[in-house]
RNA sequence: GUGGGCGUAGCUCAGCUCGGUUAGAGCGCCAGGUUGUGGCCCUGGAGGUCGGGGGUUCAAGUCCCCUCGCUCACCCCA
C-alpha cells in the first residue's frame, strides 16, 4: 500500500479518462456558448455565510460543508454548490442584465461516498439572472436537454414542476404540514424528522413507508396563484413548441430551499438507484436579494459530471477519445536527432513523441506502436551519416507490410505533412466521433 | 450518521471453507528469440511488509479482535 492515497470521496482522474472529462466540458461550452452564455469562474472558497443563505433547513449547508476558520479568522467554506457563488458574484459586481453565464468546476460536500456521489464532485452549470420571462426558463431547460443529446444520451427523462410564487409556496407548505401532521402515525421516523425541518422535503422521500401518505398529500397545482399558473403554462407551451418530451412531476421538489416557481430535473434512464438525477435546476428569484443584492429573478441548472458519465457508460455513448500523436521518432544513434525532429514537427503544428534512455530499436518500435502514431520516423547510424530518414507507416490496414520510404533529412517534415494525413494540431477539439 | 460486501503483484483475480515447504494465474511492464523494424507467437525476468495493528498457535494470506480504506444500499443529494 502506498504511504498516501486520496482522501475519502476524492479521486484522481488520469489519462485517458481525463481527456473525456475535458471533452465533456468542451461539449457543454459548445452548447451554451453559442446561446450567448459567458464563462464565469468564481472562487472555490467563499465566506460561509454565502452558502448559509441557501437554506437553514438544507442538509448540504447544515451538516455537509467543508467549513473552517482561516488564518485571518474568517469563517469560510469550500463551495457546496455553484448557484450561491454566482449570485454573490452578481450582487457584488452588478453586471448588466440579462446576465447569462455558465460555469464548470468542483464542489465539496462531506457525504458518505457511493456510486455517483463523491465528496469532491464536478458540475457544469448555467444561470440567467435578471429575467422574469418564462421563455428564459424554456431556453435553460432546452440547453440542458440539447446537451444530453449532444453527448449521445437517448434515455434521459425530463421532469417538470412548479413550486409557485413565494406566497403560493408558503400556503402549500402549510397545507402539507397540516396533512402530514394529521397522519403522523403513517410516516416513518425519518419522515417525521424531515417534516419538522421542511414539509416540502417529505415529498422527496424515497422510503416506501412514506409512499401512501405522500400519494394522498395535497397537490401544488391546487395552491397556485393565477400568475404562477400562467408562468408555468407558458413554460410548458414553450417546451412543447421545441418538441422536447417531458412529464409533469407534482412531487418534484429540489434539494436546495431557494427554489420557487419552475423546477425541473433530468433523470438518467439507466441508473435506477437513488442517484438517478443527472442534473436539475429551477427558479430562485429571491436568492440575489438574500445575498444583499437587488431583487433579481434567476433561473438555472447544474449537471453532475460523474453521474452523467456513468449514464453515458450505461448507454454506451460518449466514449473516451483516442489519444495519440501523429509521428513517433525512433532514434538509435543516441537520441539527439530525435530531439531535433520532434521539435521541428511540433513547431510545424504536428504532434510528435519519442523514446528516451537509448532503448533498442525493437523497444522503440514497440513504443511507437503504443503511441498511436500513424507513422514512425527511423534514424539509425546509416541515416545519420547519409542525412536521410526512414519514414515507416504503422497503421496500414490490409495485408502485407507497408512500404517505407527513405527521404532526405532536410525535407523530412515537409514530406510527412505532404504524404501523411496527420491529425489536426488540436486533437482535443476534433470531431472524431 | 446506519447497515451489508470486499481489501493478495501496476490492473483483474485464484488461494482462506478444513492453518503446514519458496504465495500463484491472466493482462500489463522489461529483456531475449530477430546484432536495423512495432502488432502475432515463443522464452525468460522484474515486481508482493497477502490494507495496518494486536491475539491464538510449534506454525497465520488462511482462525479471532480492533482499526483504516474501498464498495453497495439507506439517509441526503448532482
Amino acid at each position: 500500500m502506498p504511504a498516501f492515497q486520496t482522501s475519502p470521496g476524492m479521486r484522481d482522474i488520469l489519462p485517458p479518462d481525463s481527456a473525456r472529462w475535458r471533452r465533456f466540458v468542451d461539449v457543454f461550452a459548445g452548447i451554451v456558448g453559442p446561446a450567448g452564455y459567458g464563462l464565469v469562474i468564481p472562487p472555490l472558497l467563499e465566506d460561509a455565510g454565502v452558502f448559509q443563505r441557501v437554506g437553514e433547513a438544507t442538509e448540504v449547508v447544515t451538516k455537509q460543508m467543508y467549513r473552517f476558520t482561516d488564518l485571518g479568522g474568517r469563517d469560510v467554506a469550500l463551495r457546496p454548490e455553484l448557484t450561491a457563488s454566482i449570485c454573490r458574484a452578481f450582487a457584488e459586481h452588478r453586471p448588466a442584465v440579462p446576465w447569462k453565464v455558465w460555469c464548470a468546476g468542483p464542489q465539496f460536500r462531506y457525504e458518505k461516498p457511493q456510486r455517483g456521489r463523491l465528496r469532491q464532485f464536478e458540475q457544469v452549470d448555467v444561470e440567467v439572472l435578471g429575467v422574469d420571462d418564462p421563455h428564459v426558463d424554456v431556453e435553460v431547460i432546452a440547453l440542458g436537454w440539447r446537451f444530453f443529446q449532444a453527448l449521445g444520451l437517448r434515455r434521459v427523462e425530463l421532469a417538470l414542476n412548479t413550486l409557485g410564487q413565494p406566497d403560493d409556496r408558503r400556503r402549500y407548505v402549510e397545507a402539507l404540514r397540516d396533512h402530514f401532521e394529521a397522519h403522523l402515525d403513517a410516516l416513518t421516523e425519518e419522515g417525521r424528522q424531515t417534516l419538522t425541518r421542511n414539509p416540502l422535503r417529505v415529498l422527496d422521500s424515497k422510503r416506501s413507508g412514506d409512499a401512501d401518505v405522500i400519494a394522498a398529500a395535497p397537490a401544488m397545482t391546487d395552491h397556485l396563484s393565477d400568475a404562477a399558473a400562467d408562468h408555468f403554462a407558458t413554460v410548458r407551451a414553450g417546451v412543447d413548441a421545441l418538441g422536447i418530451p417531458y412529464r409533469i412531476e407534482p412531487r418534484l421538489v429540489r434539494g436546495l430551499d431557494y427554489y420557487l416557481r419552475t423546477t425541473f430535473e433530468y433523470l438518467g434512464g439507466t441508473l435506477d438507484s437513488a442517484q438517478n438525477a443527472l442534473g436539475g435546476g429551477g427558479r430562485y428569484d429571491g436568492l440575489v436579494e438574500a445575498l444583499g443584492g437587488p431583487a433579481t429573478p434567476g433561473v438555472g441548472f447544474a449537471v453532475g459530471v460523474d453521474r452523467t458519465l456513468i449514464a453515458c457508460d450505461d448507454e454506451g455513448v460518449f466514449s473516451t477519445p483516442a489519444v495519440g500523436v501523429d509521428v513517433f521518432v525512433v532514434d538509435t544513434t543516441g537520441g539527439a536527432e530525435a530531439l531535433v525532429i520532434t521539435e521541428e514537427l511540433r513547431q510545424a503544428g504536428r504532434s510528435a513523441d519519442r523514446a528516451f534512455d537509448g532503448r533498442s530499436m525493437k523497444s522503440q518500435m514497440k513504443a511507437a506502436d503504443r503511441s498511436g502514431a500513424d507513422v514512425a520516423v527511423i534514424i539509425g547510424p546509416d541515416e545519420l551519416a547519409a542525412e536521410t530518414a526512414v519514414v515507416r507507416p504503422l497503421r496500414v490496414h490490409g495485408d502485407g507490410t507497408p512500404d517505407q520510404a527513405v527521404v532526405p533529412r532536410a525535407k523530412l517534415v515537409h514530406h510527412l505533412i505532404q504524404h501523411h494525413s496527420l491529425r489536426s494540431p488540436a486533437p482535443l477539439a476534433s470531431e472524431d466521433e
